[in-house]
DNA sequence: TCAATTTACTAAAACGTTTTGGTAAATCGC
DNA sequence: GCGATTTACCAAAACGTTTTAGTAAATTGA
């Protein structure tokens, strides 16, 4: 910030903004009505008599009046906005999954008539950000997307008291609103089946361990293991470093050179079709010579029809999801005490080289 | 919206906000100085002793005060707000495309201390929620992407008197600023570049025609085989309808099948990327026995480097055109005569199976 | 020395809403 | 027909800033 010292009384930028806009004093000045009457006319309270409100209505109309939102803001202290603030530590901003999920807050803000905030933070622990909006006023709440461990952008929100939502949990989840899905569940379930079905060595291509929702499927897998009796080394796994720059053909092409993995088990649809042209090279067919199974997040632009039926899937929306959020977080803000915890469910969907023995995978 | 009608006066939402925040009442209270100085002190006006200038940043620091921003917005009629809003016609919102120019507007909003809102519209020419932002103060100024032709929302925001910026140009663009490549430039010169090196059979994978850059693209297209004096049909155009899911794939096998090109001419990598997989099932080896040449528009997640020097790219950052959008927007929200128009520089990286003949491509 | 200027501050208005705490007039109950 | 209630309205305060239009006190210039 350069300071100022020309002549005299010198500022900041002179103001150009137009005062075009009608506003309720306008209306009232038409209609020879209080401004108070206005305001009650169109936000539906009962002390207006019905002729007037509806001129009231029909003058509003007329002139496209729409209430000033940052003098509503003001004076009722609610901004209707809700902020989304991506980690852009230079080059790790974009995965499709995050445009999904984005995709279903959209939707559900709109429907709810708010607005997103969106930003990005470059900062270390990404508390700038987060700071500035609580202190200054600019939102309701906040969602939280890709919670790593111990993340600092959870304990600053929780003391902070500002409401709140996380896509997927971290640690003390009962303390905070979230929207998931079972991702233990859901690995576990997925390893029961590839080991019931025969196979003994297992490539886990996962996402990034600092990630809570990594950790969460990696656990699901181990318990899977020890739950059956298996060793351990059943399954080995792979860790995608986040962003994950085709990651899918890396991680295969490593999997497949380590031992002679019989099914590789991916973290998302995106990696398992990136890794296709990697099993082509090492003349492994899906579905023939090796068995892929994975998590199906729905991304809109990825087209799954051509290994249905040969991956597993495990189908669950991300924009689902992110509808939830939206929903929940909306909830948190009209009434402070509200917390909301919900699962997203997921579908199953066998591929045909596996059997889906219920007595083994429960 | 449902009619109010309890007992007696009753109305929507009950008021639940936390006053929390320390204003600037209280620093001026605390400091025994009129608000007026605090405000002028915070803002760098020179008619603010140094020593008092220093107590009021000290208190100010000390207590994290935040101006109201909602206050501040409607005394100045400034919010610092610019609107992103994506069309959302229940299927089409995810583009990889997308996220790359919003990861770099989100940066320069960031810099200059901006923010995004951002919001989907599902509404035929979505012109309601550009209408309801205009009307209601949200936003000082919009970033339109993906124009079509004739697009509504160029047309309602040049009467509306309101800030703008379309990412790529449409009709009249001196009429408004933008930020674009030479779409036209490139694709002349690419095709130039095939014929040249003798293809006389060229598919162009081209984007949904209703979008402006795919038609400048053509016309760029059919320019060259104009100059060269080539018959119109060397090049057949294949139109991807938007959302491309998988188009790449599915656009290539229909390419090859028809008749037999020796070169194809994608719109983007990412669908380069999926046609690979339909060039190799029909026997085709880029670099050997086909030419590929393609737009990069440096997909962060996306990895070109196993296509380098086997396809011809023309590299140009989306990132970068994102925050050149943000520069542009905000300079015309602070000075409202301003106008920019920018191209984004493109960088031609020709494949092995390719000479780059000066004479005749230019 | 004292008029003119500069320095360092401030009270009050304004931004456009919502909400509080009313009041007259109309209606009701009996 | 009249007190109580209900109906239909309104003036003013409040939200938290910025900006305008000042004013005393200190400094300067001759």
């Amino acid at each position: 910030m350069a300071r100022k010292s020309f002549h005299k009384r010198t500022g900041p930028g002179k103001k150009t903004g137009t005062r075009s806009s009608i506003t309720i004093k306008d209306l009232a000045a038409e209609l020879d009505l209080s401004i108070t009457t206005i305001s009650r006319a169109l936000n539906g309270y009962d002390d207006v008599g019905a002729k007037t409100r509806e001129r009231v209505r029909e003058a509003a109309r007329k002139h496209g009046y729409r209430p000033n939102r940052n003098a509503q803001r003001l004076v009722t202290q609610r901004t209707h906005n809700i902020a989304w603030i991506q980690a852009d530590n230079d080059k790790k901003f974009v995965d499709p999954h995050f445009v999904e999920v984005m995709a279903g807050v959209l939707r559900g803000a709109r429907m709810a008539n708010y607005d997103i905030v969106l930003t990005s933070d470059n900062t270390e622990h990404q508390i700038g950000v987060y700071d500035r909006y609580v202190r200054d006023n600019s939102v309701d709440g906040f969602i939280v997307d890709l919670p790593q461990h111990n993340d600092p952008r959870i304990r600053y929100l929780l003391d902070s008291g500002k409401p709140f939502i996380v896509h997927s949990r971290a640690e003390n989840p009962d303390q905070y609103s979230w929207v998931d899905i079972d991702n233990p569940g859901i690995y576990k379930r997925l390893t029961k089946l590839l080991v019931a079905n025969g196979h003994e060595r297992i490539a886990f291509l996962n996402g990034d361990a600092k990630f809570t929702f990594a950790s969460a499927r990696q656990s699901g897998v181990e318990q899977a293991l020890k739950e059956m009796g298996r060793d351990p080394k059943t399954v080995r796994t792979f860790n995608a470093t986040h962003p994950m720059v085709n990651a899918g053909y890396q991680l295969t092409k490593k999997a497949l050179m380590d031992g002679d993995v019989s099914a590789i088990l991916y973290s998302s649809a995106l990696m398992a079709v990136e890794g296709y042209g990697a099993l082509m090279q090492a003349g492994r067919k899906p579905g023939r010579n090796i068995t892929i199974a994975t998590m199906d997040d729905m991304l809109n632009y990825l087209d799954l029809s051509p290994y249905e039926g040969i991956f597993t899937f495990v189908r669950s929306s991300l924009r689902d999801a992110g509808e939830q959020l939206v929903k929940g977080i909306i909830e948190q803000c009209e009434n402070r005490a509200a917390r909301s915890q919900t699962i997203i469910p997921a579908r199953f969907l066998i591929g045909r080289d596996l059997q889906d023995n219920p007595e083994q995978t429960e």
